[in-house]
RNA sequence: GCGGGUGUGGCGGAACUGGUAGACGCGACGGACUCAAAAUCCGUUUCUGGUGACAGAGUGUCGGUUCGAGUCCGACCACCCGCACCA
């Protein structure tokens, strides 16, 4: 899924060292020492592994599974350490926490490898799983490694191959022609992203498109059912949710058939357009096909010019921009048709802009009311006749100023639509239409069209799942048997020649036909990597080593309760696993219909770009900040160009790798500091400060808490009576705990910081408190709470740094395990309150009352202050407004 | 073009359903400790005026609703994101 960018000079990097003493004396944590011992205790323990048969009620939170490219930077952790922080959390809650990683490992940049590298595919996919994995329980992460599964594992690709077959039994998918990008050179398939400028990114050749029988996913038949199950989706970002309706795109409209005039007996006797805007029908001045419309093919036929006209369209690329900027162009057929309310003729013209995937591939043109019309009437010097007047406007004197109008209005030049409003106008036009015959049916008919394409799966590639299916001359596509699944991707191929290796391989695909055992040959097309990564997160529901898809085990565990990731999958991924999990449930597989009931989409980490005077970019190890704000590259003192923050990427050097962060810092800082600040939903800068903050911060928690331990004794028993200032901490200890629990259930953790930093200073300043005093029971009692709770409310964060402090406090076993704090409900409240005053809406002071106090007395006092009166200077006051709990207002 | 979002100090950002704007952090400045430095601790830090208690202004701009607006409404400006010949 996400491509993160492998740097691969690394470990010779210089590194950059802590801004402090060496983290070795007693008096400070140290986090390169403790880190790795914590997670060797935790590994020991197995505490992380997710038992099925568990009776605590269950929460699964998942983050998006990466693509193993090689190496990851800090920026790929940020997705991975919230969801951390949930899992740890929920577990302190109680839960039974289902928290797997694993790997998106089909795809093309293995083959791209094996071709520049030599080395196999699945060598260098498993090398970088490898390496990825260490790097990321370097992040101290509470996973589950027993549920890993890589996408390329045959267990998991041969279930999907069975999945695929109760797809094709069951009807969802089929085999149709479809365009591809075809290299001329190479002989190969590109894929988008291989195609660069319309040029193949190997050969440089002018990219052609060729006709292929491919496979489609019949998901657009379920555009309705996957439009209504949004508004099921209440904890989905509202952004991703329209995006999705967006692209389904649903449209409601008409079918109208227009009947040739005179047709050559090889011609049919209509031509059906698809329309939104039926009110316009008055306003038609033309029909237009598409390009590939069978009508135009049929005439093509007969019609070297026009069949030169579709060769042109069809020529330059397919890229959004050259469609973008490309002109209106249109061929006259010289046939026209009857209009269905009586109208003039209209000329029927072939039209580059009309598109064959949508609607019926043909038009009716209004140019008085659409942009795309009206350019093309000008063009050809069509009629331009208004039929909507817009409010206000006389009809009489009434033109059009250069251009379509395409707001409401009335009906006019209309016939039997004048006066009506647009929707009034479209409902009379539908029903006189669908009462009007031609031929034996309705001319009408009331139509909803969707944007949503079927998904093409077809890719002519070797590092992919295959596709289960023998081709045979006499049978057709026959589905490979049961017991013969799954199918293997042979290990000896060769990338020396163009094309995908499972065609050229000399004996692989000749096979015999299940059916008639006649010589057959086996699809070589293997499947888009996104089915792998639609079904992923209900093969870690079965236990390890069990059925990668197990009905009990996916509905125990599904919907994901957390889902986390970038906002790039928010359509095709997100709705392809949708649609995915909605067919099992079809196919009597899962008894589920939505796979996450949470989403939550995390900003990227970004970081300053550098160049030397060359040109080159720089590593941020390379640079050093001058105070002066300028930057000089490090040894040299030559002058560097300081970028924006960019995207974490190896191609800019910007990346920051966990290694040396882990090394220098702790990882614990980097997790501190990923979740600090900024609103995990936005772009955050890394920073060298940011992370220097990070790591004083978690030296302070260390002080705090020996401080704590250096003054209280620990076991002091709860004391009748408490001290106000040991109270206040009390209080503030059980505050925090509530808030932190709230902010962390919300996803707000930058808010959660914010209130650990703020009790840090309250605790802080007890303490100074107590020592002045004398540490008596009520003391030593509140400040052990305080300690203990600060610790587990950090421990979902910092996980290490609470072992170290847990142990530290004498917490009994390890803070990975403990429960959330019990939180007093009697301390989350306060006996008084203090109220601010306005006078005239502007804050004059403020009032200290007891919490119940009624409105009536809470005036009274406020009208005793000398700084009221004075205010009123002896006349009664207008209005006095009390909130309770909240303000005092008063109006002079 | 269509759809959506965001605008708050030097910076990242807080502010529950309309109720003390600037929490918390970063940076900066001043101080304590130290032979000195680092670390740590304390204080100041929206702007303007004033030595000062204090006064005035202030959440992109303009207007509105309200006792009270960062928050709601209308118009506009800027930036960001998504989609894009979808009939």
């Amino acid at each position: 899924m996400p491509s993160p960018a492998p740097s691969d000079d690394i470990l010779t990097r210089p590194r950059r060292h802590p801004p402090m003493n060496p983290p070795m004396s007693t008096e400070r944590y140290n986090a390169r020492e403790a880190e790795p011992r914590w997670q060797k205790i935790w590994d020991e323990r197995g505490i992380y592994r997710t038992r099925n048969d568990d009776p605590r009620p269950k929460y699964y939170v998942l983050e998006m599974f990466p693509y193993p490219s090689g190496r990851i930077h800090i920026g790929h952790g940020r997705n991975y350490v919230m969801g951390d922080v949930v899992a740890r959390f929920k577990r302190m809650k109680g839960f039974n926490v289902l928290h797997p990683m694993g790997w998106d490992a089909f795809g093309l940049p293995a083959e791209n490898a094996a071709i520049e590298r030599k080395t196999h595919p699945r060598e260098w996919t498993y090398e970088n799983i490898a390496t990825m994995r260490e790097q990321l329980k370097l992040l101290g992460l509470s996973l589950d490694w027993s549920r890993e599964i890589a996408t390329c594992d045959v267990d998991y690709y041969g279930e999907q191959q069975r999945i695929f077959l109760d797809f094709f039994k069951g009807g969802f998918v089929y085999r149709r022609e479809s365009e591809v990008n075809w290299d001329p050179v190479d002989n190969t398939v590109l894929a988008n992203e291989q195609v660069i400028d319309g040029r193949g990114w190997r050969s440089g050749a002018l990219v052609e498109r060729r006709k292929l029988a491919q496979w489609f996913f019949r998901i657009s038949d379920a555009s309705d059912e996957l439009l209504a199950g949004l508004d099921t989706l209440e904890r989905w970002p509202e952004k991703v949710r329209l995006m999705q309706r967006n692209w389904i795109g649903r449209s409601e409209g008409l079918h109208v058939r227009f009947a040739l005039e005179n047709p050559a007996p090889e011609l049919p006797q209509e031509i059906k357009v698809y329309t939104t805007r039926p009110d316009t029908l008055f306003g038609a001045s033309f029909l237009a096909l598409s390009p590939g419309h069978p009508l135009t093919e049929t005439l093509a036929a007969t019609d070297p010019a026009l069949k030169a006209f579709v060769e042109e369209c069809r020529r330059g690329g397919t890229s959004t921009a050259e469609i973008e900027t490309q002109e209106k162009m249109g061929y006259d057929t010289g046939l026209t048709v009857a209009h269905p309310l009586g109208g003039p003729h209209l000329p029927v013209y072939v039209a580059n802009f009309v598109l064959m995937e949508y609607g019926t591939g043909a038009i009716f043109g209004c140019p008085a009311h659409d942009q795309r019309d009206y350019d093309f009437a000008s063009k050809y010097g069509l009629p331009i006749t208004p039929v909507v007047l817009p409010p206000d406007a006389d009809p009489a004197s009434f033109e059009l100023d250069g251009g379509p109008y395409e707001g409401d209005g009335t009906l006019f030049h209309s016939g039997f639509l004048n006066g009506m409003s647009v929707p009034e106008a479209k409902e009379a036009v539908a029903a006189r239409l669908e009462g009007e015959l031609l031929g034996n049916s309705a001319v009408g008919e009331r139509a909803v069209n969707y944007r949503l394409r079927d998904w093409g799966i077809s890719r002519q590639r070797y590092w992919g799942c295959p596709i289960p299916i023998i081709h045979c001359d006499a049978c057709g596509p026959v589905p490979v048997p049961q017991d013969q699944l799954p199918v293997r991707l042979p290990d000896d191929v060769s990338f020396d020649q163009p094309g995908n290796p499972l065609d050229h391989h000399p004996t692989w695909k000749h096979v015999t036909c299940p059916h008639c055992g006649g010589p057959a040959r086996r699809e070589t097309d293997t499947m888009d990597t996104f089915v792998d990564s639609s079904w992923y997160f209900a093969r870690f529901a079965s236990e390890p080593g069990t059925a990668p898809l197990q009905k009990a085990a996916a509905d125990h565990w599904l919907p994901v309760d957390q889902y986390i990731g970038g906002i790039e999958h928010a359509i095709l991924h997100l709705l392809y696993s949708r649609f995915f999990i909605r067919t099992l449930k079809k196919l009597g597989r899962v008894s589920i219909e939505e796979p996450f009931a949470g989403l939550f989409t995390q900003g990227m980490i970004v970081h300053e770009t550098y160049k030397d005077t060359a040109g080159k970019w720089l590593f941020p190890e390379e640079v050093e900040k001058r105070p002066d704000g300028t930057a000089v590259k490090v040894g040299t003192g030559e002058p560097v160009t300081v970028g924006a923050p960019e995207k974490m990427s190896k191609s800019k050097r910007n990346v920051v790798p966990p290694e040396i962060v882990a090394d220098t810092y702790g990882v614990d800082c980097a997790r501190w500091f990923m979740l600090a600040d900024t609103p995990p939903e936005r772009d955050s800068e890394w920073t060298s400060a940011g992370i220097e903050g990070a790591w004083r911060f978690v030296q302070r928690i260390w002080r705090l808490v020996g401080d704590t331990t250096a003054l209280a004794p620990a076991d002091t028993p709860m004391p009748d009576r408490f001290g106000d200032e040991p109270m206040a901490l009390r209080r503030a200890s059980h505050r925090l705990a509530a808030q932190v629990a709230d902010d962390v259930e919300r996803l707000r953790f930058n808010v959660a910081v914010a209130r650990v930093h703020s009790f840090a200073n309250q605790f802080g300043d007890a303490i100074g408190a107590a020592r002045k005093a004398g540490v008596t029971p009520d003391w030593a009692f509140a400040l052990r709470e305080a300690a203990a709770f600060l610790v587990a409310v950090v421990a979902p964060m910092v996980p290490h740094l609470a072992e170290e402090c847990w142990a530290g406090i004498g917490g009994a076993g390890l803070a990975a395990e403990a429960g959330w704090p019990e939180i007093d409900p009697a301390l989350l409240v306060e006996d008084t309150v203090t109220l601010p005053i306005q006078i005239n809406g502007k804050r004059r002071g403020e009032i200290t009352v007891p919490k119940e106090a009624s409105p009536g007395e809470v005036e009274k006092a406020v009208l005793a202050l000398e700084l009221v009166s004075q205010a009123l200077d002896g006349r009664a006051p207008k209005r006095i407004i009390v909130v309770p709990q909240r303000i005092v207002n008063v109006v002079a």
